[in-house]
DNA sequence: TCCTTAATGGGAACTATTTTCAATAATACC
DNA sequence: GGTATTATTGAAAATAGTTCCCATTAAGGA
């Protein structure tokens, strides 16, 4: 039996009224639902996931929700060359955790890593200040994948 | 009036050849054609950039072959976020042509730069080595972007 | 030249995502 | 608390990019 009531509130709901968005049953779902998994949903999964307990959250919230909250800058929107796009929170309750993907082409398994950031941060740091003068583009944030083959997929 | 005729062998003629594929007019109009921009091109304006001259190239045809140059390695799948598929060659007649890319959430527009590759690219190479390592994964290329609002968004 | 088989195009099918619109519910104000 | 305002909502329809199907064509080897 699901929680209605507002038993307080939750660490992200700051970030989304300042951005002038109402907090809603649905949205608190959503929320839970991807900061509760490491793994990269889609919209469609994240439906799937929370149907059992919330029937009336239909696709759409879905969608318009993870839109706004890519907006608010609380989620990352992905692509991995399967056709559908695929979504993770940027922080949890605890911050950020932030790690790059490697892509297996064979099976679109994907791996989150986080060994070697602290030399990558690094020079991304001298990049973003390099690129942002020459180009005068502010930048938010980056994307970075290893495309390759996998263990399972090379033993074939 | 198009030239239907074998006019040599072209730089990628081996390279598809290797991989069991065939050489034809589409495949050539196809090739040309992304080697003839740097405009990070949808299969719709791949199509749209062939008609003219190859009025007898349809829509299919251009999605199967871009997938198949991106099989063979001649050809590099990217998205932008924008819903569409983008296609780039991986290299040209004088040889790769590699970059990074810089992306305005605002407009869509997409920066091609090759500063400071060289330095990114010393660290890729670590980087590389030791998650193929750590994770027993063959890495073949990767992905570099960096979001953020381009100079025009910025003045609005 | 002929033969085998990959490649083709046109339309239909498919799939992820967006739009529409009337109904609902979260917040602000009293 | 009660009410007004306005964002949010779900369902269905619409859209758009991409893939599938299948009868026909043509590339490349013999
Ligand atoms: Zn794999
Ligand atoms: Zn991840
Ligand atoms: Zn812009
Ligand atoms: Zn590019």
């Amino acid at each position: 039996m699901p929680c209605r009531k507002r038993c307080g509130d939750q660490w992200w709901h700051g970030k989304i009224k300042d951005c002038g968005y109402r907090i809603t049953a649905g949205r608190e779902a959503i929320i839970e639902t991807l900061s509760s998994t490491h793994d990269h949903l889609s919209a469609e999964d994240v439906y799937a996931r929370i149907h059992d307990r919330f029937p009336n959250v239909g696709l759409t919230t879905i969608y318009r929700t993870l839109d706004m909250l890519v907006n608010a800058g609380l989620v990352f929107k992905f692509d991995f060359g399967d056709g559908k796009a695929r979504y993770e929170l940027t922080e949890g309750p605890k911050g950020a955790h932030h790690h790059h993907h490697l892509v297996c082409t064979g099976c679109n398994r994907v791996i989150d890593y986080t060994d070697f950031i602290d030399d990558e941060v690094e020079l991304l740091r001298r990049t973003e200040k390099g690129l942002s003068d020459k180009y005068r583009f502010r930048i938010d944030n980056h994307l970075i994948q290893f495309y390759g083959t996998c263990t399972e997929c090379l033993a074939k």
